[in-house]
DNA sequence: CTCGTAGTTCGAAGTTCGTCAAACATCGTA
DNA sequence: TACGATGTTTGACGAACTTCGAACTACGAG
């Protein structure tokens, strides 16, 4: 049972927690750059699939990303428009300087 | 020996985490109100005084806060500049977020 | 010098986290 | 039906985290 926090249940600490990982730093990141769906399979992530689902999991209770099923195929998207509307900006500027700080290389 | 990282290698993950906490969300709020010094006894917080000196250094060596000492006190203050400089608008919409989330009372 | 104040350091205790391997569930296809 | 692909669940492990109390350091005031 895949279960989601309501949008005005997100929790600001939950979601700076969840994204204080580099897999699910990376993993919002890749999201952002698709801008839809995307498998679970399909991120460059050097953990195994466990570890992936793991991940995917405090991610959803975090309420950053969204996931259904189809199939067997687990398609997971950012919250975006949630979390814009409980917390504005916010996102933006965590994925913005993460992409900073993946270009300047510290 | 009090030590601090240098602006450019503030890593956005030690913010994230150092910010993911109830207790150092709450004294980074807390600074940012003051605007500027304040000492350690001077926060609201229901846990003793070592355990604050654990959070105040988990905020020091992710680069939040800055500390110097001044005969037995203390002083803290938010580097509020470095952060700025290094992720543009990071802090401004976190502490915006913290304090929203305060007043809904979510 | 002694006392109180401000804060740190040092274990200890219990919790949470990140990771993996092994076994499992589910679906489409040959 | 059997197989391969996709992903989850469970159980384990060490590492990291949060918290506390007790002992400690350093300073100013009386």
């Amino acid at each position: 049972m895949i279960s989601h926090p309501e949008r005005n249940q997100i929790q600001l600490e939950g979601v700076l927690h969840a994204l204080s990982d580099p897999v699910r730093l990376r993993i919002a990141l890749e999201l952002a750059e698709a801008g839809g769906e995307r498998r679970c399979g399909s991120f460059e992530c050097a953990v195994t699939k466990s570890t992936m689902t793991h991940h995917f999991k405090v991610l959803r209770e975090a309420g950053v990303i969204r996931q259904r099923q189809e199939a067997t195929l687990r398609l997971t998207s950012l919250r975006r428009d949630d979390l814009d509307a409980r917390f504005p900006g916010l996102l933006d500027r965590i994925l913005q300087a993460a992409e900073e700080e993946a270009v300047v290389g510290a």
